[in-house]
DNA sequence: CAGGATTATCGAAGCGCTTCGACGATCCCC
DNA sequence: GGGGATCGTCGAAGCGCTTCGATAATCCTG
């Protein structure tokens, strides 16, 4: 193991000058500089991350707590994780993967032994148990999702009232006139995250606003859930022509049962989901859509970390506004007996 | 921060006494040991990370390589990563997380800053430019994947080439005849994993065997690729009843042509898939599959690891038997001319 | 060109832990 | 009951780094 001693050493100056030369915290004469950058070339030195742990009280670790199993689509999991990875090495940090199954146990550990500066959290409950062990531990933390009180904490989401608000929108100018969101199962309204009653209180909202008839059904995704659900909805109002979905599962069958019943996408019905681009494109027809934008709630999460790390304590909620991508499963609906807005 | 020093003095020992008591490096009289725990408990200690790893120079940290893209199917790299995760913490040892993107200067950063004590590479190509670097610096490692030459490290991966047996056998047992390979994309034959390769030998040989006449394509898994496959098998060979599917995109599109074509599923042709189990479950109808032990490897990959650092550096290829579940989408050949062996 | 400010470097202390050697106390066996 | 093991504890050194003065050299400025 190659240490700075060495490196000061092999370049003849003090080890507190390769330090400095590291840390850019002194200035270093240009000629010094080179000399110690040449022995750390070829000694292929790397900084021992322990000793400076320990000295400096800074891990250049992240702590990323991810859902085991959640309501969340595990593609949807692993492209904000591997963000967060690769953005935190642009501020020279690593990332530590933790399990929300750890809970609190994994929280007060993780601020316990230093060995993350700061942590990520995703799969946040509306009352997650995890916050008041942060605040107690005043743990520099950046929260994926919306807690109930995000007092103090700084979050990033997608802004789902607004998401639910646009794939209102987008309907009502399409001219449909009923209109129906089908959602996350049960579990998800109850329990847990609240992203599903934001889009759902988003929708609801504009859709009274723009006189839109509006029903709303939770989904679990299944191929039968999905039938009786589509079946409910038609039975109890025939007449809706435009679908908003939110649970990934439900696209496909969703898709295969509209067609089987007759109603042709986009000509007669059109759906708009709430997905993944990934998802939307491989769908056929290719659906229109507001993505969830992942990378950059991964990469909006680090910044707000290292943006902690550097002082800034002041509480922060950071909505992404959603983007309607326009595809191939919604049009104006022709046959409507009167003009929309 | 509560240290060690701290603990010491709360429980009326010396700093080496608390250090013992957690390292169980020597005996400790009860009495001792209580008043110790006791201190840690009211205190609220955890030791630092950074000095421990500075010490003992073990950081408790194993670091998981994982593919930004790649021929694997998300969910599978994301179940094998909790895997090692949940595994890891078994053995009280952390996980840092790494885009394989990082390359060669990711494993040297990690070697040479003693960040990790072991590493864990996924996506392993034949010819893994990690691989040399790990020799070199002679880090602790698991690979899952087999590289073309895997002297001297330890290899985890399913046993590809007994699942193209299997797949043949079952297909075989059932009176199939004809039957043909649909596997990943081109690229993934020429540049990558071998893992393609390999089931691709192992189908090959078997069939062979059997007296099976059998096909194999390359597949993009898009649906017009698909279709574009299955039109030209059938041309080519319009007696094939048995196929089998290596690339989980593929199965969706194959399913619907078949249908469409008018081969009922499993009544004339058979598909058996080489998927992980949930995807296999999915799929109307539920399909006979190899699953992909996407836990078990992550599994066995900490074991190795954690086995390397008691000190076996003894190579290990460590190949997972295939299971191949007998669901819907495969039956006897009802018609067939003769009688299978 | 004297004297204060600035720049470049060094030495030493210390971060919190592990571990080695030492040492008294207790044990057991003949 | 004397002497070698064993047990339980302690003190101190040291892991590799950062950082705080201190100091020498160089720079201005009037």
């Amino acid at each position: 193991m190659v240490t700075l001693a060495e490196v000061a050493r092999q370049a003849g100056v003090s080890p507190s000058t390769v330090s400095y030369v590291l840390s850019r915290k002194r200035s270093i004469s240009d000629d010094t500089r080179r000399k110690v950058e040449a022995a750390i070339e070829s000694l292929g030195y790397h900084p021992h991350a322990g000793a400076r742990a320990l000295a400096s009280n800074r891990s250049n670790i992240l702590a990323l707590m991810v859902p085991l199993r959640s309501d969340m689509y595990v593609p949807v999991i692993m492209e904000i994780a591997m963000a967060v990875t690769t953005e935190a090495r642009e501020y020279g940090q690593d990332v530590l993967l933790l399990t929300k199954d750890e809970g609190t146990r994994g929280v007060r550990r993780i601020a316990g032994s230093g060995l993350a500066d700061a942590m990520i959290l995703m799969d946040i409950e509306l009352d997650d148990d995890r916050i008041p062990v942060l605040r107690e531990t005043d743990t520099p933390a950046v929260l994926i999702g919306l807690p109930a009180d995000p007092a103090g904490l700084a979050c990033v989401d997608l802004d789902f009232e607004a998401t639910g608000a646009a794939c209102a929108d987008h309907l009502a100018d399409l001219g449909h006139r009923d209109v129906a969101l089908i959602g996350e199962g049960e579990g998800v309204y109850q329990r847990h995250t609240g992203f599903a009653a934001r889009t759902l209180t988003g929708f609801q909202r504009r859709a009274a606003e723009r006189g839109l008839r509006a029903m709303h059904r939770a989904c679990e995704g299944t191929y039968e859930s999905t039938a009786g659900i589509l079946a409910r909805i038609l039975e109890e109002r025939p007449s809706t022509t435009g679908f908003v979905v939110q649970n990934e599962s439900a696209i496909p069958p969703l898709l295969s049962l509209l067609r089987l019943s007759g109603r042709a996408v986009p000509e007669e019905t059109s759906v708009v989901a709430i997905c993944p681009d990934q998802v939307a494109l491989q769908s056929s027809p290719r659906l229109t859509s507001v993505s969830i934008p992942a990378q950059e709630m991964g990469r909006r999460a680090v910044r707000l970390a290292m943006a902690q790390l550097e002082g800034d304590r002041a509480e922060s909620i950071n909505l992404i506004p959603p983007t309607l991508t326009v595809r191939d499963s919604t049009a104006a609906l022709a046959a409507a007996g009167f003009a929309a807005s």
